[in-house]
RNA sequence: GGGUCCUUAGCUCAGCGGUUUAGAGCGCUCGCCUCACACGCGAGAGGUCACUGGUUCAAAUCCAGUAGGACCCACCA
């Protein structure tokens, strides 16, 4: 504990009058929670533990609606867990967003004059560095004005020394092991980047593009032979053409040789199953080094791969004539020569697909290049397994079968970038006596640099390749021979619930899952809850492009952050993607509003210190059963709602637990239980009837306190004397007590709000203003004497509701003249 | 080419581990500044729960299919 005499915020003078205003109580409550360590878990303690761990934010982001809506989760369930006793860790911190980050900073230099290449990698690193140390904040405080609840003296960032460790460990881990290699295979190249990237990080987009039908002619100078394709400017590379084995026209070609056009080169003819028949001309060019399906087929047939690009996408050297053009200039001319030359037989519009780097949406060339990889088979298994036996339980439930999908056809992982920030990969090699690395001894896999001398590969690890370590590397692994991190370790893994998006499922979740039991053997936590995403209005993705994001800053500003909390849980629903627009907030400012007015009812009879807070603290002496009607009504309705809570909170469905609290505050609450328990003009409350409101309103606050943290902390305080270091945010959740439930005793009540609709109807509908004094008699059916009883002796109700100066109530009566009537 | 989701009041959506008159917010109509709240109160209008079959005593809710829309995955140039 921080402080030994911690200061409850002061509260305005008058509290009754007070109107509600959002800003006065957010900044001091959060204040007052993190002086007092309420977010603090030492792991020490004997308390159950339940552990969500925040997926890190990249340094360069900033808060966006889906931060909001899933801050909102994770902080609605770690503050449920906190009060019901648990050692509630919500771990934050940040990932170093390697690509990304590096852009940012890039940008920064070239508006300042200056270059990355130029300044060399050691600078460029800290400059870096200066930028996170700068702006890398921005987006944790950011989430501390929602709310969140996180233990912030816990707080990692993906690069930071502890991590580093870990990350390479887990490599030199990967390798022994034999799950990780190194060599030349075919990867997507992002050309802007100049960096390999992962199958995951390309988009594949549909866009209207050619097919062009170019005629070899053939090496025996007879005839020629018709290829269609996509990309005329990899012909450069063209190592082969090959026809289907049964397809009768080209027979008699399958051996020969033809020539590449423009180039001269005479190419084989072969045949492979792959090629289909009745698609273009029936033959396919195939160039190796520049298609996936083509670099297959070269390795079946042992053709040559012949490199024609440059890591800019310009034609290299073996490009002759179009040596030095970029990609697309060079298929221009190499279109437009073909023409000249007759050898364009035909160009037709065709739709296809292209791969485009989700990172600079630049189109990804397929290259051949050197890279480090992950076998990701072996580590897929024990995942697919831990959800299949149901160690871990995806909710909704249909998230798993996109998991499984995704599991049971992996491929492997591409994890080398060619990038400056990001983890350094831990292999060295050899250098001769020029310093240059010798190709020629074996490198070594190492977390330390093995022997003077040796230098350490160049590429960095994929930014994914340490936030799948987060469940645990943040707890401290692999440095076990410290205490506090075998004992958080033991204590907070593994953890309970992993809140997030669907959109890193693959990126992020599953491949957790799998380091999780590599590593640990056990699974990193046991149930998944993926929130819908946030769309404007239109149903479209909020992006920076569009300029379509809401701010939830600016929600905040405007409506408060328990308003936004409130709406956006409430929106939330399994799963579902969030149509928003701002007015949606309406909704959870309205509530607040209600919620604080609501106080002043009861609040205003209350005996209260300067500091607007009560002095007394009042508590009923009247057992259940002798409690008025109504009162037993709404402990009843508490408790339904209390029991209802519990179970939609259990299978992670925060909009209906919501939605429930919100009608038993306001419809059941402030439209019925207070409109009945206020005294008469110029009376005072009794004690009594304080003593129930305040009981029923404190357990309401708190179990909106979860959703809702700052307007319910400051109304806990103003319920009754509070000892110093109490606070809402620590007190014991509601439970539901059966024995103080009257199922009949609220189902009688329910006919009587019936009969109440039904009068204020009539008046309604005969123009009678509704506070004129009318008489009214109650017809009930034979055997009711229960509900005639309590009817006769509540007339009360009916005047405070339905101005009902004079109420009848019997069996089998008369209608008497010039009267109105309604049923029920 | 596979797969998932959506289609419920004018709008945005809940509800979908089958059972009373299908709900909310906003909007709309009527009446209210009733001393907690006009960010409010009371009353009300408004729905063939996309369509077609099936299972069932009973379906918006389960099953099959159809039509629109969205998304994910996939190596036909």
């Amino acid at each position: 504990m921080a402080s030994d005499t911690p200061q409850a915020p002061q509260t305005p003078p008058s509290t009754r009058s007070a109107a509600y205003d959002p800003h006065q109580i957010e900044d001091t409550w959060y204040r007052y929670w993190e002086d007092n360590g309420f977010f603090r878990t030492d792991g020490a303690s004997d308390q159950r533990p339940h552990v969500i761990m925040m997926p890190p934010p990249n340094v360069t982001g900033r808060l966006h609606m889906g931060h909001a809506l899933q801050d909102t989760v994770q902080d609605a369930l770690t503050r449920l867990r906190r009060m019901q006793g648990y050692e509630a860790l919500w771990m934050p911190g940040k990932d170093h967003a390697g690509i990304a980050t590096q852009n940012v900073v890039e940008r920064m230099l070239k508006e300042q004059g200056q270059d990355r290449k130029a300044m060399g990698r050691e600078a460029f690193i800290g400059r870096v560095w200066g930028w996170v140390e700068e702006y890398g904040d921005i987006i944790l405080q950011q989430k501390r004005r929602l709310g969140d609840s996180c233990d912030w003296d816990r707080e990692r960032f993906t690069m930071d020394d502890g991590f580093t460790h870990a990350v390479q460990s887990i490599f030199v881990k990967l390798y022994e092991d034999g799950l990780i290699y190194r060599g030349h295979y075919l990867v997507n190249w992002d050309p802007d980047n100049q960096t390999a990237i992962s199958d995951e990080e390309v988009d594949n987009v549909e866009r209207a593009g050619h097919l062009w039908y170019v005629r070899y002619p053939l090496a025996s100078g007879e005839g020629h032979l018709t290829i269609a394709t996509t990309r005329p400017e990899t012909m450069l590379g063209d190592t082969a053409i090959a026809v289907h084995p049964e397809d009768e026209r080209y027979q008699h070609l399958i051996g020969q040789h033809a020539v590449l056009p423009l180039v001269g080169r005479p190419i084989p003819i072969i045949a492979d199953d792959y090629v289909k028949a009745d698609f273009g001309a029936g033959a396919l060019k195939i160039t190796p080094a520049h298609d996936k399906n083509d670099f297959e087929i070269g390795q079946r047939h042992n053709l040559e791969v012949l490199n024609i690009m440059n890591l800019d996408a310009t034609i290299n050297e073996h490009g002759g004539p179009y040596e030095g053009l970029d990609r697309f200039e060079a298929r221009k001319r190499i279109v437009a020569d073909l023409e000249a030359q007759d050898l364009l037989v035909k160009v037709e519009d065709y739709a296809t697909t292209i791969p485009i780097s989700s990172r600079s949406k630049e189109i990804i060339e397929p290259l051949i290049s050197r890279q480090w990889f992950v076998k990701m088979k072996p580590l897929a298994e024990p995942a697919l397994e831990a959800v299949r036996d149901g160690r871990i339980t995806f909710y909704p439930a249909r998230w798993a079968n996109e998991y499984f999908r995704w599991l049971e056809n992996i491929r492997d992982w591409t994890i080398s970038r060619q990038l400056w920030w990001g983890h350094r990969i831990p292999v060295w090699y050899h250098t001769d006596a020029d310093g240059e690395i010798d190709e020629t001894r074996d490198f070594v896999v190492s977390v330390e640099q093995p022997e003077p001398g040796m230098v350490q590969d160049q590429d960095v690890l994929d930014t994914w390749f340490s936030s799948w370590l987060w469940p645990f590397a943040t707890l401290g692994w692999p440095d076990t021979d410290d205490e506090q991190v075998r004992q958080d370790l033991a204590k907070f893994y593994p953890g309970d619930v992993l809140v997030s998006g669907y959109d890193i499922l693959f990126f992020w979740i599953a491949r957790m899952i799998m380091a999780g039991l590599y590593v640990t053997g056990e699974v990193p936590y046991r149930h998944v809850f993926i929130t819908g995403m946030i769309k404007d209005k239109q149903g479209r993705w909020m992006s920076k492009s569009l300029g379509n994001g809401i701010d939830p800053l600016e929600m905040t500003e405007q409506y408060g952050a328990d308003a936004v909390r409130f709406s956006l849980t409430i929106l939330c629903a399994q799963g579902q993607d969030i149509k928003l627009d701002p007015t949606k907030f309406e909704m959870g400012r309205n509530f607040a509003n209600k919620i604080w007015n609501a106080f002043n009812v009861f609040g205003q009879f209350m005996e209260t210190g300067e500091d607007g807070r009560p002095t007394r603290d009042y508590r009923r002496s009247r057992s259940f059963d002798e409690l008025t009607w109504v009162e037993r009504w709404i402990l009843t309705r508490l408790h339904d709602t209390i029991q209802a809570v519990e179970d939609d909170l259990s299978r992670y469905r925060l909009n209906e637990a919501i939605t429930k609290i919100y009608q038993l505050f306001w419809s059941d609450y402030c439209d019925w239980y207070l409109e009945l328990i206020k005294p008469p003009r110029g009376e005072q409350m009794t004690d009594e009837t304080i003593a129930l409101a305040v009981e029923v309103y404190e357990q309401m606050v708190q179990l909106l306190h979860p959703f809702m943290p700052f307007i319910t902390e400051e109304l806990w305080w103003r319920l009754r004397p509070r000892a110093p270091r109490e606070a809402c945010i620590a007190s014991a959740w509601p439970t539901a007590n059966d024995a103080e439930q009257d199922e009949a005793a609220a189902a009688a009540f329910a006919t009587m709000q019936e009969m109440i609709s039904g009068i204020r109807n009539v008046k309604n509908t005969y123009g009678v203003s509704p506070g004129k004094p009318i008489s009214a008699l109650v017809n009930l059916g034979q055997g009711a004497n229960g509900l005639l009883t309590a009817l006769e002796t509540h007339a009360a109700y009916f005047e405070k509701l339905a101005r009902v100066t004079e109420l009848t109530v019997g069996t089998g009566q008369d209608r008497p003249k010039a009267s109105a009537a309604v049923v029920i």
